[in-house]
DNA sequence: TCAATATAATACCGATTGGTTTCAAATTAA
DNA sequence: TTAATTTGAAACCAATCGGTATTATATTGA
């Protein structure tokens, strides 16, 4: 196993729509680089470019096979991103309480 | 309350570190630009620039207070991340799934 | 073998980003 | 009132980004 990318190439990784695109397609089952291209309204090299993102975030495994190569989706490599958001976790908390409360005042009266 | 912005303005919002740390910094209580620029090593204008960013996907609320402007985290915007990773989460759990049956296979043995 | 296919690699382009400096405007405090 | 403080805004710069086109290389299949 690669070690895990920084969590910076995670976050840049998926700051561009085509390349979250790219990952919701790639659920299910692998593509080769064509197969992922085909249906996005650019070239297979600029495809290409957001694959090699992907996979210096970790996101997708690039596996040679023949002349082809198999992109597949790694969604372990997500877990920074998870880890990052469950620092707000605590905060979240704290607004919906606060709301909660403030209903349950505005209801009493 | 405004409409909430377009994931991608999120995405974009956090794909930069320095502001990813403003968004730690205000955890807990809300800071004047000034205070957020305190301690990071660059201009007051360099740091506004990223809250205005911030702003943009609504990670923040801004406030106006005298001559200064006060800015306050706004966990809720991080709603659509958390969306978008939910979306992984089935094939998450199958790695997890095809870990733990390798495992049970491996120490049957 | 030889042509077609799948990808890699490079140079190039315009737009955006992340930063600076400079100057103006609004607010506050002495 | 006047000077200091806080911010806003704009011009500018180098680097990165998202895309193109072109060329080269490796693999496959007839």
């Amino acid at each position: 196993m690669p070690p895990a990318p920084p969590e910076q190439l995670v976050f840049r990784a998926l700051a561009d729509p085509t390349r979250r695109d790219i990952l919701l397609k790639l659920r299910g089952h692998e593509m080769t680089i064509a197969e992922v291209a085909d249906g996005f309204d650019m070239t297979r090299a600029a495809v290409k470019k957001h694959l090699t993102m992907l996979s210096d975030g970790g996101l997708i495994e690039v596996q040679a096979r023949g002349r082809e190569r198999i992109n597949r989706l790694n969604p372990a490599a997500l877990s920074p991103l998870r880890d990052w958001l469950s620092i707000f976790d605590e905060f979240w908390e704290d607004k919906l309480a606060a709301l909660k409360t403030a209903v349950e005042k505005d209801t009493k009266t």
